[in-house]
DNA sequence: GGTCGATAGATTGTCGACAATCAACCATTG
DNA sequence: CAATGGTTGATTGTCGACAATCTATCGACC
């Protein structure tokens, strides 16, 4: 293909994935967004970045349209595309949303649980202990997203998955953006306890509590996170 | 602009709203599946589009993209585009999506709800009704998605306004598919009138049950049109 | 000093052509 | 006849160039 495929991909592994240069493109920008390389309000000029991936301006300009799509990226029409800015309202709304969504989810999953679903549930959860415990931000992030990520992809429910996954790019941003801020190595180690034994119980009305607990610090967190970097750059701008 | 410019927009609307031609590519696209000259299932040929619409490949590309992300398209790298085929398991998702989100758009609305939200709603409500009195199909499945759309307005929750624009489109395909099949004016006068009620009342469970009911009765009749869709195909096949 | 208009440069939107891929068709083999 | 392999034509992905638009800067005027 061309030069942005990874070394490791080989030619057969390319085409059974029938992947594009705007496949890649994504990827790369999704990770210097959340990186912080590319922080939140940066510009993206196409130009720079097709020259510096070595593409032409054609999946380039895709790319970043798929990365509006996840919330990732604002653009205006010949003006420009920039990473979103945070926000406290944003962080409210993510939030919102997640306890409504999760809520929904383990409503469509709760009777189709079984062995397998347990099984991959505490296999997340030792993932997601394991990542804290070695240190390791951006594995625990990751481990986080995918923990509570499988609800959705036990639901069955399509739409509920799309509307996972449109979720899930933000979601991210600001936790990356947060640890960075704070040296902090992923949430601690006993935060998903009371999670996993309520999803694994036999109490629905219990795991949807829960779920709105849960949700509760989780926002709590990242808001008050987002307010001192809010009030450290107006500190900064009268300094 | 170019030729895919209303002939009733001058220059100075097409500078203030900064549209593409992206822009009116998709509406002319949507306006063909809804009405079923690209019905479900129909394939989307960009060399034949761009011919067809005068334009170069690369902003209608732009453009089924932008419906592929609304629901309306599949598409697979290297093979082609598709507009989504019809199915019951896909209107169960819809509508259970809908009473979720709906639901939670009142929870959040509920406080905000002032006179200008009761008029708009009654507005909307004798807008449905006209264009169900004229015999008005598309008007009538505009007006009852308008209709809908307001609790999402009033909510003032910009994701959640999201997933209901990323919803609509996949509805209003069902409906208008639905309408067509049976020459179907509409939903029925009173359809509606339980649903104005409950909204503009002040008991907020009453509203959220009224959701339920509302929206079980709408996928009952969508599902059943769907079914009574496949059995004809099915019986079309054996003769 | 402030406002307004013109200009230039940078960037975004679109174009048409070339490269890469796939599906359909045809010929060959067992 | 069925399976396999090769070829061809159509289509999708990408390229580089031109057209359209915007923003910043500069100069003129009050």
């Amino acid at each position: 293909m061309r030069s942005l495929a990874p070394a490791s991909f080989g030619h057969s592994i390319e085409r059974l994935n029938k992947s594009t240069l705007r496949d890649h493109i994504v990827e790369r920008l999704r990770a210097a967004i959340l990186s912080g390389e590319l922080p939140p309000g940066a510009p993206l000029v196409e130009t720079v970045l097709a020259a510096r991936f070595a593409v032409s301006r054609g999946p380039l300009r895709e790319a970043l349209r798929q990365l509006v799509d996840e919330g990732l990226l604002v653009t205006v029409p010949y003006t420009g595309t920039h990473v979103i800015s945070l926000s406290v309202e944003d962080v409210r709304e993510i939030y919102s949303m997640r306890v409504t969504l999760e809520r929904f989810a383990f409503e469509q999953a709760w009777q189709r649980r079984d062995a397998a679903f347990r099984e991959e549930m505490l296999r997340r959860h030792r993932h997601l202990t394991a990542a804290i415990d070695a240190g390791d931000d951006r594995a625990s992030i990751l481990a986080e997203l995918d923990l509570h990520g499988l609800v959705y992809e036990a639901s069955g429910h399509r739409l509920l998955q799309r509307a996972w996954s449109s979720l899930r790019g933000r979601l991210q941003l600001y936790w990356a953006a947060h640890h960075r801020a704070h040296a902090i190595r992923g949430p601690r180690r006993d935060s998903h306890d009371s999670y996993i034994a309520a999803a694994l119980g036999g109490d629905l009305p219990a795991m949807l509590a829960e779920i709105g607990e849960h949700m509760r610090r989780g926002a709590e967190q990242t808001e008050g996170f987002l307010r001192a970097q809010l009030l450290d750059r107006e500190n900064g701008q009268e300094a």
